[in-house]
RNA sequence: GGGCGUAUAGCUCAGCUUGGUUAGAGCGCUUCCCUGAUAAGGAAGAGGUCCGAGGUUCAAGUCCUCGUACGCCCA
């Protein structure tokens, strides 16, 4: 792309008034018709790259203002490494497999489970996911162009496709051959909706809050020494698992008490006899150690289902803790991962009276086909009928539910195929010690914390839309185990040609395989994999790696990332498996610095949700207040770190405060320069030594600006950045341009300069943030003045602070300055004296006076509409007062507890005197208890205040007086002042263009009269006429109060 | 129950790393001013137990301890 050849080496117009959204539409065409993104990923072969991974988003219902959050973090640095020149490749992805699709098309099918799955046609349905998937894929695409996300969406990588698969596939074999992938019968929390176990990083999404019944219920002893004249007492808040207790746990460690009421005994953990039991009840004073009741029998709650062998005794285990309960733990092994090691450890049955689907088998009296959840009740009332409930209290805690359907888990022994995490804990933890976390209390935190308790990943999922487990096992000999990692080897093992096979079910589950001099045939284990498996393998698999032609070369330049970015929900996970796949495959994490977002909630301080319809969407957010807004919104408005509310107010105020004020500027570079037709090639520039102070100030700061921001940004924080810039918008706008506005009426070339070389560097500070604002001022303001410039801002580099630019102290000055003329504006207001009255000077504190020197001085006086601003201390010592206080950083260095006293002293002397000795000799003596402390400016804070007769405003140190006297002088210059007011307002509302000339002629009496005339020239000069007459027949424009008549002519 | 985070004006948030005199900004509100770029800008005012209690220190919004509330995560 090159620029335009036609361009004209001059200014396209910039309207004062602009319309966002309509701009960023046509930026967007822009881009699209010049293919600007495709242009910014064309850098030189041997630039640096800078790898970004896009998490996939899971395509499964429409897009959320929340999702803008991540994906605007996700172009901003992108943006910003593409500026300093780095290939930044970004490649679009989707998340396409997984429960959350499978929900989804469930309920439009109106279907109701697996069984319903099935009966419906797992071709059919997985046909369906396939569908929402793409659909859904349609509607990100348009938010993700919409916001100026710049990602490669015409080759994404879809975790669907079948290359994507193989590449799966072949990590999986990889981690077999390590060893690593193994399958077991375990408890895992298992949803009955859905039919499928959750993994650890699911689970963690869906604990919620609930009330469950909390039962103490009586365990007759049957053998022992306690045999039919005692009861364990048995806390369980899942009564329905008291159908298949097992065993009842007690800690060998604990002593067990004896406790009655006069009327049972009844058996507990000592230290929760009260919490148990509460009052009424005294000990027996009998005891016994945990360990000596080892294989006590009892009778147990319920006789509803058979067991096959014995069981039923008192056992041992040492997790059972003194928190909660009694210190005796009912043992259902099929229902809790620790019941099964210990019941397993006692050779004790696992019985099992529920089915699949969540409910009791049919046969099973009082429950029979009850949702397990819903059995606890009846379970409840029949103990209590049977007199073996002590206690049921409501419990309140937080359980497990799907955190896509919300039905409560349960805790249900299955096979499942396991990664062995665990295997590689240490590795992980050393890769994390190697990765730069944003914010950075998440690595040893959350996420540090939750790799130090890793245990091994539940991967496979009794399901249909997924990545197919690519396990087949020998059905005569279930020991004898093929995984393979790809169709190829597949196509080898059957000698059929699979290369074109969708590898989904229900496809895949039907090929099948011998293999000679074996008996039996080899079928597929029926699982499909954990979806987190799929988006843990991108850095691979979205080049198909290594199956397919070229993904090696691909792979190896663009692993691991330097950047990855998504909110904080995703520690435990995409960000781990991210890291685990990475790890455990090629031994190295896959990425390098990590951004981690907090969530965005809706301007209630509550999540966004329908119910509450509090939902902004992104869409119509932009619609009304622009891409830019929204953007700026999420990389700068609070830390983004923290959770933060959205709303209308806080996108409209940045469109006010910086975006409208930074494109007022540009309008108004624009007018002034394009009326003189100036650009920068058009002449002479003064060199920046020899332009004006506050070109100099707008430059040194523009470069400290440049500075900072690069390195806020290196930083990963936009939240400086976006302060930094806006506050040197609203300087630039508001002190630079406001001051400096005589100068563009008049053509001033280093004016020009100055604030064309500010705009040039600022918008490209701006591009990454604001995309499009940032590229209409490229267009019009930047690339048709200047030769060679890049045809977009997004091409050209990331700006270089010079530091030559950056005046060490001026900084400073100038803010001294603006404090210095707010004071005079303060004091101005107090005495309601108009600033357009001119006045014959101020004072300010000799400090300040000395700080400010010549230049600045003049600017305080223009801006205050003074003659002079001069020093307090010149203007006559008698007329001031001095007082002095202690500076305390300084003082508390010195003199550490004798501070306060220090201080004191020096509240205490005559600060007249010690004003004088200060400045005299540079130091000055108090009396601290009779003794002498030298002290030196910097331990006091000297103010100096005038005696009468001025309007004077005094704030921390400053002071600042006006001499109010005015003479006849004075008093016509400031009408002189009012008629040019009139006149100007009368120019604008004529219609008048700011460079037409007029004729003005006048009608005034008396002191209006006489300031017409003597300043006559000013006002011509002012107004821009080329005669001024006196005597007006028919005036256009009175002013009653002035007593002036005039008309404006254009000239 | 445990971990982490947060708590500053009516609202949204800076400031806390490195303790210092009278704690700031924006929005909103009241009054006034300015306006030849601005949907802007300026001045004044109302509005603060810097969550609470202890502690360290000459000095605490800032450091330490404990507690409270809220949020997130884990159990």
């Amino acid at each position: 792309m090159t620029s335009p050849p036609s361009a004209r080496a001059t200014y396209r117009p910039v309207p004062a008034h602009v319309d966002l959204p309509v701009l960023e539409r046509e930026i967007l065409d822009l881009w699209a018709d010049q293919g600007t993104f495709a242009a910014s990923l064309d850098t030189p072969a041997d630039a640096p790259r800078w790898t970004f991974y896009e998490g996939p988003p899971t395509a499964n219902g429409t897009p959320g203002t929340h999702h803008v959050e991540a994906r605007v973090f996700k172009d901003v640095f992108p943006r910003f490494k593409t500026m300093q020149g780095y290939h930044v490749d970004r490649k679009a992805g989707w998340d396409c497999h997984g429960l959350p699709v499978e929900i989804a098309v469930e309920k439009e099918l109106g279907l109701g489970g697996k069984p319903d799955i099935e009966a419906y046609g797992i071709a059919e349905f997985n046909a369906r996911c396939r569908e929402a998937v793409v659909r859904n894929v349609d509607l990100f695409e348009e938010m993700t162009d919409r916001m100026g996300y710049w990602v490669d969406m015409s080759d994404p990588y879809r975790t669907m496709e079948p290359s994507y698969v193989e590449s799966v596939w072949w990590a999986l074999s990889t981690i077999y051959k390590k060893g690593l992938l193994t399958q077991d019968f375990r408890v895992a929390p298992y949803c009955p909706r859905c039919g499928t176990t959750l993994s650890d990083h699911e689970l963690a999404q869906g604990y919620e809050t609930i009330t469950d019944p909390s039962v103490y219920v009586r365990f007759p002893l049957t053998s022992g020494p306690l045999a039919g004249r005692a009861s364990m007492l048995v806390w369980t808040t899942t009564p329905w698992t008291l159908v298949s207790n097992t065993a009842v746990a007690v800690n060998p460690e604990f002593t067990y008490v004896l406790a009655t009421d006069g009327t049972e005994t009844l058996l507990v953990a000592e230290p929760l006899v009260a919490k148990a039991l509460g009052e009424g009840w005294t000990l027996t004073g009998e005891a016994f150690a945990g360990r000596d009741m080892e294989r006590w029998t009892y009778q147990r709650p319920f006789e509803l289902i058979p067991f096959p062998s014995e069981a039923h005794f008192v056992v041992l285990a040492d997790y059972v803790t003194a928190e909660d309960g009694t210190g005796l733990v009912h043992q259902s092994p099929a229902f809790g991962a620790d019941d099964m090691i210990v019941c397993k450890a006692y050779d004790l049955p696992v019985v099992n009276p529920i089915r699949a689907d969540g409910h009791f088998e049919d046969d099973v009296p009082l429950v029979g086909g009850q949702f397990f959840k819903t059995a606890d009740r009846v379970l409840a009332d029949d103990l209590a009928s049977r007199g073996l409930m002590f206690n049921e209290l409501a419990y309140e805690h937080s359980y497990p539910h799907c955190w896509r359907c919300h039905t409560p888990l349960m805790y249900y022994a299955l096979p499942a195929w396991y990664v062995r995490t665990t295997a590689v804990k240490d590795r992980l933890l050393e890769e994390n010690a190697g990765t730069n976390w944003f914010p950075e209390t998440i690595k040893n935190g959350r996420y540090g914390d939750w790799l130090t308790n890793n245990i091994d990943w539940s991967l496979s999922r009794s399901r249909y839309w997924g990545t197919p487990l690519p396990i087949w096992r020998n059905d005569a000999d279930p020991s004898k185990i093929v995984c393979i990692e790809s169709l190829a080897e597949l196509s080898a093992l059957t000698g059929r040609d699979l290369s074109d096979l969708d590898p989904h079910r229900p496809y895949i589950d039907e090929v099948t395989f011998e293999v000679d001099g074996e008996a039996g045939t080899y079928r597929r284990v029926p699982d499909v994999i954990d979806a987190w498996f799929d988006s843990g393998s991108m850095p691979f698999a979205q080049w198909g790696y290594p199956h397919a032609e070229g993904s090696k070369e691909k792979f190896e330049q663009a692993y691991p990332a330097q950047y990855i970015c998504e909110a904080i929900d995703q520690t435990r996970g995409w960000f781990y498996s991210l890291m685990a796949v990475g790890t455990l495959v090629f031994d190295q994490s896959s990425y390098e610095n990590v951004v981690c977002l907090g969530h965005i909630l809706a301007e209630d301080g509550k999540k966004m949700s329908k119910h509450l319809g509090n939902i902004l969407l992104p869409m119509p957010l932009m619609d009304e207040h622009g891409a830019d807004a929204l953007r700026w919104f999420m990389a700068c408005s609070g830390s983004p770190w923290a959770p933060r509310r959205i709303g209308h107010t806080a996108l409209s105020e940045i469109v006010r405060k910086v975006l409208l004020t930074y494109w007022n500027t540009t309008a108004f570079h624009v007018l002034y320069a394009g009326t003189e037709g100036w650009t920068p090639t058009s002449g002479e520039v003064p060199p920046v030594a020899e332009r004006e102070v506050l070109d100099q100030w707008l430059l040194s700061e523009l470069h400290t600006l440049t500075r900072d921001v690069t390195v806020a940004l290196e930083k990963f924080d936009t939240q400086a950045a976006g302060a930094r810039l806006a506050s040197f918008i609203d300087d630039m706008s508001n002190w630079y341009v406001r001051r400096s506005r005589r100068r563009f009426w008049r053509g001033d070339t280093a004016a020009f300069a100055t604030l064309h070389e500010t705009l040039d560097v600022l918008t490209r500070l701006m591009a990454p943030l604001t995309p499009f604002i940032a590229e209409r001022v490229w267009q019009d303001v930047i690339l048709p003045v200047t030769p060679d410039a890049p045809a977009s801002v997004h091409l050209a580099s990331w700006p270089v602070a010079d530091e030559s630019l950056i005046v060490e102290g001026l900084g400073a000055r100038v803010d001294l300055a603006r404090r210095v003329t707010e004071l005079g504006r303060a004091a101005r207001a107090e005495a309601k004296v108009r600033t357009r009255q001119p006045l014959r000077r101020a004072l300010v504190a000799s400090g300040a006076w000395q700080q400010l020197g010549a230049d600045l001085r003049a600017q305080v006086c223009e801006e205050l509409n003074v003659g002079s601003l001069e020093s307090l201390a010149d203007a006559g010592g008698d007329l001031v007062d001095h007082s002095a206080k202690g500076n305390f950083r300084n003082l508390g260095k010195r003199f550490g507890k004798e501070t306060p006293q220090v201080a004191a002293a020096i509240a205490a002397a005559d600060a007249g005197a010690l004003a004088a000795s200060l400045a005299a000799a540079g130091t000055a003596t108090v009396d601290l208890d009779g003794s002498p402390v030298e002290v030196g400016p910097d331990d006091v804070i000297v103010s100096e205040r005038p005696r009468e007769g001025w309007s004077v405003v005094n704030d921390q140190g400053e002071t600042v007086a006006l001499d109010l006297e005015l003479d006849d002088e004075l008093r016509l210059a400031g009408l002189a002042r009012e008629a040019i007011r009139v006149v100007q307002e009368a120019r604008k509302s004529s219609g008048l263009d700011i460079s037409d000339r007029i004729t003005l002629a006048w009608s005034a009496d008396g002191p209006m009269a006489e300031a017409l005339r003597t300043h006559t020239a000013l006002i011509a000069d002012e107004v821009l006429a080329t005669s001024i007459t006196e005597g007006v027949d028919v005036p256009a424009f009175t002013d009653a109060d002035l007593g002036l008549s005039f008309t404006v002519t254009k000239a």
